[in-house]
DNA sequence: GCAAATTTGTTCGTATGTATT
DNA sequence: CAATACATACGAACAAATTTG
């Protein structure tokens, strides 16, 4: 009934960095340090109480380095949809206007840097291809976006439309440079598309490659996936977003009819 | 620049698994048959590999038994906040009507099952009441309900009120069965609170162990936690829910405006 | 810029404990 | 109880990344 001696190492190495004992972003003891401190337990023991940790998002190990308690840097607040009560005159479908249509707000007074949009033409993934209803084999036009806020990476955005798109006469859309007005107006004007309404799935899974890359997550972390499809007239789909974010560093908020004005507050926990 | 061998060894059962030459929820070869088939490999070495499939959420070790590659059950799809186009009528808040007010739909034809409330009496935790706006020493009524749906564990979801509401006349709030008429009227015709707003916070995390426990999800799992927070008259909250749910099995849909009826099929990544 | 020292990463072998069949 | 399979633990050696002199 013992728990293990990893875990009790673990544990105690937990108790000591919430407590404060060791304060967020300094560095662990050196692993032959605690191998001496901890009975005289096997480096290897050591290393899998620390693998616990790190797989809890608690500590960081890098190489040559050492290992180091996480910084718990305040979550990045993101608001989703932002529902007001209707007035008489407003379209009332809230969110969704102009380019930036997830506004990445709550930042006030931090340094924002977007790089300027990547843009591909390639098969379409399937998913998107579902989204899009379009075949699987049919190609779209991909504008993707590294946001960084702070020095600190914020989210990958991908912006998928219909390679039709561009020979109907959206040419600017294979551009690389950003879209005069934003791309609602300019899909509105070139092709009279007119977004009646959207949705918003969100899903959690372990990152690619490059996105634990550029994010900055480690192998154990997650990924926070948005997907927006957005509808024009007869409910057909028209344009999809997939924005990439790092689980543990966002908060999503979704406000709804009359709320207080400062959202900005992330929950503890 | 070699990968290290439990690197290519994750990779070269990762390509099995994904490619189907291993289908879902069967056994994969025990750890002394890997170390034969990878060129003699120390079965230390294939356990990495292993772990490092693992905590991508690809496989899962059963202690006596073997490991097993999991099984992708269809994420279930609930929808947070259902938008429709203002009516004239409408006060069109959307969503936050009756007890269950996530709705967790596009489960049709499924068998639900919730546990009976669990009451309970006690200090607020700290992000609780700050969203309540009452001190961190106020006692507050805490429902708690377990939601599993076809045998699979959904949501665990605490519903939290000040305990103010129950001196004021609110007593059934206290009795561990359900509300008459669902909370949101109890409310409203005990206390006259009307709610004109709410707001919902999403964040992911590493479960707590009752968590992992009940909602089946390993120590590398994440769950995603909704606060929802809802505001009566002058913006003053009075009711905060928070539901725990196991991030790689649910996909959180919101929808805006117009958009197609069919909301119930997943994403596929 | 290089070499040495430090620290974590990978791999092996072995032994023993615990859960399941 | 016995056999099987994963879990824990130890010790050792070398590799790779980083810092320091």
């Amino acid at each position: 009934m013992t728990e293990p001696m990893y875990r009790r190492i673990a544990e105690d190495l937990r108790a000591r960095i919430e407590s404060g004992a060791i304060p967020q972003g300094t560095k662990l003891p050196t692993e032959t340090e605690l191998r001496d401190r901890y009975d005289g337990a096997a480096r290897n023991t050591v290393r899998d109480a620390i693998k616990l940790l790190a797989s809890r998002g608690l500590v960081e190990t890098r190489p040559g380095r050492g290992t180091f308690t996480t910084r718990h840097v305040d979550p990045f607040v993101t608001i989703l949809t932002a529902v007001r009560p209707p007035a008489a005159d407003e379209p009332g479908l809230g969110g969704g206007e102009g380019e930036d249509a997830f506004a990445e707000i709550g930042q006030q007074g931090r340094t924002t840097s977007a790089s300027g949009p990547q843009v591909s033409v390639q098969q379409a993934p399937d998913d998107v291809a579902a989204r899009l209803q379009i075949p699987p084999e049919a190609q779209v036009v991909c504008r993707r976006r590294e946001l960084v806020v702070d020095g600190t990476p914020l989210s990958l955005r991908t912006e998928y439309y219909p390679f039709d798109f561009v020979t109907a006469g959206a040419t600017d859309l294979v551009q690389a440079g950003s879209l005069p007005g934003g791309a609602t107006s300019y899909l509105e004007q070139r092709l009279g598309l007119v977004q009646v309404g959207y949705q918003e799935r969100i899903l959690v899974r372990p990152p690619a490659k490059d996105e634990a890359k550029f994010l900055e997550i480690t192998d154990n972390g997650r990924v926070a996936v948005i997907v927006r499809t957005r509808y024009q007239a007869a409910r057909r789909p028209f344009w999809v977003t997939v924005t990439v974010l790092p689980a543990e560093r966002v908060e999503l908020v979704i406000n709804s009819g009359t709320v207080p004005d400062d959202h900005t507050a992330p929950v503890v926990a």
